[in-house]
DNA sequence: TGATTTGTTCGTAATTTTACGAATAAATTT
DNA sequence: AAATTTATTCGTAAAATTACGAACAAATCA
């Protein structure tokens, strides 16, 4: 009997996951996560990559809710989204919380 | 000043959470981490998907050393791989852990 | 031996991702 | 008002992802 469809928690881990699947997204959270300050030129300086390409990448991590940006003209600052960060550490706790690799012989 | 590269924790972050982002593989891992015997057929009984999409997505898993497989004529078994599974967990553990957010205003 | 079971690989198509420079928008400075 | 600063959006191109059915390979069963 074939599954009819991922679950929710499945679908928001893959979702997380997805945009975290970048090394420049990851650089970006890296930052983000220890600064006060994270203006996007701030941002963009830690980056091997052009001003466009780094704009989209954190529209991605917006768009998956990682992070969010608030407009100080005629800056642009950027911070984690504190709610959605939590969820996803959850996720990713319980995620690799759950193999019994421990109990058992496995392959090999 | 342009930061040159990505460190190697940045990338291999991105290397797992890339093999995660999608559905189906976060699926393939949800169920593989419970299971004693994990045959391809299993695996894919539980999967919306064609087999030979299946057989792709945990080619990919493999690749990004998240499972391994054993032929097992005529079948095929697969598993979790204890060892980078241990460092991925560590890896997001890290990285989940680094966030300063609750000692500051952030936005808004 | 021939048929069946099991899973991968091939070929392909549609979509998404990643990246860049140029153009643009919005506010400030001169 | 004109020039500058800051960051996004546009247009585009190359590569990767996702998906499928068909063909194939390898071992077992009849």
């Amino acid at each position: 009997m074939k599954k009819q469809e991922y679950t929710e928690k499945q679908i928001r881990m893959a979702r997380y996951a997805k945009a975290l699947g970048n090394p420049a997204r990851v650089a970006i959270i890296d930052f983000l996560a220890r600064q006060e300050t994270c203006f996007f030129g701030e941002i963009h300086e830690q980056l091997p990559i052009a001003k466009a390409t780094a704009s989209q990448h954190l529209s991605e991590l917006k768009e998956a809710g990682l992070i969010q940006g608030e407009i100080m003209p005629p800056k642009v600052k950027y911070c984690i989204n504190k709610e959605n960060w939590m969820e996803a550490k959850a996720l990713f706790g319980e995620f690799f919380g759950q193999c019994v690799c421990k109990n058992r012989q496995c392959c090999g």
